[in-house]
DNA sequence: ATGGTCGGAAGCCGA
């Protein structure tokens, strides 16, 4: 039985940010970090930083100025194949394989817009009908004792308390019905475990995003929670801890995310 | 009640 402790964090240009991606790995020290919106191709993707604090094994898949997922890992990983989600080319899935045949999932999900119309609006379709793959490809996976692990920026705050305003923002993207329901129905498509709400009751307020736009962030206070870790049954019982280090969020300079941070015991 | 801020292929578009 080992630790292992993995993050995730939508980083909104890694290589603006590499300076504060090198902080957060020193005080947190993950395992494995997975990246959303790295916003760079892979030709470019700043690795030196990452190898000279050990982080020796990454799988990287990138493209120019939108989206972009990478993880990054002090174990060696085995890469398997980055799946293209709508035929759009956008990169927003990376896998590995972890020692101990832990399966690792960084998803990007789409923002989908300003208005919760797919009719109207073409970037809510998307959203839909990307998470609707999500759940047709999890469907086809064998059940059973695989143990797997997903990550990432999944652009939905599902449960009542995962958003500053329930009422407020039943018709805001993110927190809308429909986008919950095509989010639940990837979710039970594996049988996947919120690893986060195992540590913090449902009923607490949680949040791992808060928008640039406020004054002041901490004071408004009006965060969602869109980034996520879920583990598959055959490790229901591994995650020995959760955390969102709400901190990074006040650091100079910082992404709108908020870095969230699991451990399991593998 | 509205608009507020970021980052990058910038002077707009997506978040």
């Amino acid at each position: 039985m080992t630790t292992l402790t993995i993050a995730s964090w939508n980083i909104n240009s890694v290589r603006l940010r590499i300076d504060t991606v090198e902080r957060f790995l020193q005080e947190y020290q993950p395992d494995a970090l997975c990246l959303q919106e790295t916003k760079v191709v892979n030709d470019q993707f700043p690795d030196k930083m990452f190898r000279r604090l050990g982080y020796e094994h990454l799988a990287i898949n990138g493209q120019k100025a939108y989206h972009g997922v990478a993880i990054v890992s002090r174990l060696p990983v085995q890469a398997i194949e980055a799946r293209e989600f709508c035929n759009k080319g956008d990169a927003r899935h990376v896998a590995v394989i972890l020692p101990g045949d832990i399966e690792l999932h960084n998803f990007y999900v789409p923002a989908g817009g300003d208005e919760p119309d797919p009719e109207i609006n073409e970037k809510f379709a998307h959203k839909l009908e990307f998470m609707r793959e999500m759940a047709e490809w999890f469907e086809d996976w064998p059940q059973g004792s695989a143990r797997k692990v997903l990550v990432g920026d999944l652009n939905v705050a599902p449960l009542e308390h995962d958003v500053w305003s329930h009422k407020q923002m039943l018709k805001v993207v993110s927190h809308t019905p429909i986008e919950v329901e095509h989010l639940n129905r990837a979710q039970a498509a594996h049988g996947w475990i919120d690893v986060a709400r195992q540590f913090i009751p449902p009923a607490e307020k949680h949040y791992t995003w808060w928008s640039y736009r406020a004054a002041d962030w901490q004071a408004s206070n009006r965060g969602r929670r869109l980034d996520h870790i879920w583990v598959s049954p055959g490790l229901e019982n591994a995650p020995t801890a959760f955390k969102v280090a709400e901190q990074v969020r006040g650091w100079p300079q910082p992404s709108d995310h908020a870095p969230i941070l699991a451990s399991l015991q593998v």
